[in-house]
RNA sequence: GCGCCCUUAGCUCAAUUGGUUAGAGCAACUGACUCUUAAUCAGUAGGUUCUCGGUUCGAUUCCGAGAGGGCGCACCA
């Protein structure tokens, strides 16, 4: 659409002016609403029927979605947060004068209306309009589709459906689209469920530095910018995780935060360059607290997310405990074979019958972790916990107790998609030197996903880090999971897109 | 990043093998209509067919390049 006034935007400027010409205020400051459209509804008595007298005076406000004129009449919808009702004007109740306004209003116009209630000869709970206001005159048409109610169902003709422009007017599809709201107060509640869980624990809720000027945490390439008047590069973190241990030294034995990382990678419908992540740090805790927390995290969210209208219905039933695998013998028993001890042209050939794509270029531990996507993680439907990941595959997390050939860590997979990544936390810090020097080597060397020696993380962890669990949950990827939605873009208001 | 597909009126979609003036529904505009609900009825208007270039007497259609988007694969959460 060009910002040049095309014959439909013209039509409505026309009926602009001629509303100021006729003394209306067509954006007004405020309106008295008494009751939102859900509210107004229930106030009519069923008992009241067609014909027969007349339920409370209310003053409801919103969008016009549904507009029948028929003469001296008019039928219309209001829509607002909680729902829609039906208005209805007659000129010989209104006057002429305030009746004819009504032809310089359009679907999308946003109004105050005060009358009645009434009962319609089809039953339908309806406002009968003795005053209304015009709140904000609509300058360009919503794409609106029309409804029709078939046995209960709702079908909608004609709607807005170029996803392209969804996405990009996410105001026009979330006034159009009650179902899309719906996603997004689903994911409000999810947020709140996850710091009522967490504040109910003791933990403390916290903000650490987006501009970092060294990125860890993780395995990414990160975006990077400028400070000015520091004269200095600064990178936008691509996860919390160092931040947080961090004051957890500092003696805040549990503590967590919600907010967006950033990874410089490609976008497809299971990434967004800036995604919302959950962390969370519990001093003296290891792996296997750590599980009990997420499941009872996750089973709290389900269930708020049951109350949400339409979106409800979907949640899934999380029965805990989970199931628990553990990694090694998953993989071998799906391989039926000794998976770890194989050599370098075993696995080749393994991949490559299990369908991992080009296994010359995957190093050992990348070979092997594919070979487990595509024979255990993949197969994986109900939530299960994978557990004691081999240490090559695990630099983060401590080594298990009895085999240090294994780490303490697990994730939680559900319909083939990793949901959760968690560890007993490295806190020897001579240990995770060794370990970040050897990720700077790869730097050095030319590998954009590994990050450099944090010198004040190490610091830190010398000044005496209590042993901790942590726990890391992509929050969009827990409410697709929960809400059943595949693209990602259909939880995050704004997806990144290229400009138009 | 690679492959396949899509882009036509404000919205949803048509258009025969490359052929006259690119059609329809909704929305808009004019008129009729005092219980309608995809309101109905009559009429009117609305187009740089994503952009640029090429082939052709003639391009929405065929070819090339570009832009944006969707899906799949690879990487990552």
């Amino acid at each position: 659409m060009t910002d040049d006034l095309n014959f439909v935007l013209k039509a409505r400027r026309e009926k602009l002016e001629a509303l100021k010409t006729a003394g209306v205020n067509p954006f007004a400051y405020s309106y008295a609403r008494e009751h939102t459209a859900a509210e107004a509804v229930t106030l009519l008595p069923p008992s009241e029927v067609h014909g027969e007298g007349e339920g409370p005076h209310v003053a409801v406000a919103g969008r016009i979605v549904a507009w029948r004129a028929h003469g001296k009449t008019v039928f219309a919808h209001l829509a607002d947060s909680t729902g829609r009702i039906q208005l209805y004007f007659r000129k010989d109740q209104l006057g002429e004068e305030k009746f004819n306004v009504l032809s310089h209003f359009d679907l999308g116009d946003i109004i105050g209306v005060s009358g009645p209630l009434f009962r319609t000869r089809t039953g339908e709970t309806t406002v009968r309009a003795q005053s209304f206001d015009l709140l904000a005159k609509s300058l360009r048409p919503l794409p609106f589709g029309k409804e029709e109610i078939v046995d209960g169902e709702t079908i909608r003709h004609s709607g807005f459906a170029d996803p392209e422009q969804r996405y990009r007017q996410r105001y026009a599809d979330l006034a159009v689209h009650p179902e899309v709201r719906s996603i997004f107060q689903a994911r409000s509640k999810m947020i709140t469920s996850i710091r009522s869980f967490l504040d109910g624990l003791d933990y403390l809720e916290v903000e650490t530095p987006v501009l970092q000027p060294l990125y860890g945490g993780a395995a990414a390439r990160p975006f990077e910018t400028h400070h000015n008047a520091l004269d200095m590069p600064l990178f936008l973190r691509i996860a919390d995780e160092l931040y947080l241990k961090r004051l957890v030294v500092g003696g805040f034995e549990r503590v967590y935060e919600i907010g967006h990382d950033f990874r410089n990678e490609g976008i497809d419908r299971t990434h967004n360059p800036e995604f919302t992540m959950l962390e969370f740090y519990e001093a003296y805790a290891d792996y296997e607290v750590m599980m009990g927390r997420v499941e009872k995290l996750l089973v709290s969210v389900a269930d708020a997310l049951r109350a949400v209208p339409v979106i409800g219905e979907k949640i899934p039933l999380l029965e805990p405990p989970f199931k628990r695998i553990e990694w090694v013998p998953s993989l071998n028993s799906a391989a039926g074979l000794d998976v770890m001890a194989q050599g370098e042209s075993e696995l080749r050939d393994l991949s490559r019958r299990v369908g991992v794509q080009h296994p010359e270029d995957l190093s050992r531990p990348k070979l092997i972790d594919e070979i487990f996507q595509a024979l255990v993680e993949s197969t994986i439907k109900e939530p299960t916990f994978v557990v004691d990941y081999p240490v090559e595959l695990s630099p983060l997390a401590k080594p298990k107790r009895g085999n240090p050939a294994l780490t303490e860590r697990f994730e939680l997979f559900a319909n083939g998609k990793e949901m959760a990544n968690a560890f007993s936390e490295l806190n020897d810090p001579i240990d995770q030197r060794a370990r970040l020097e050897s990720q700077a080597t790869l730097k050095a060397a030319g590998d954009l996903e590994a990050s450099g020696v944090d010198e004040d993380y190490l610091r830190a962890m010398e000044y005496g880090m209590p042993p901790m669990g942590g726990v890391g949950i992509g929050l969009d990827r827990l409410l697709m999971y929960l809400t059943d939605t595949v693209n990602i873009r259909d939880v995050i208001l704004f997806p990144t897109m290229r400009p138009e």
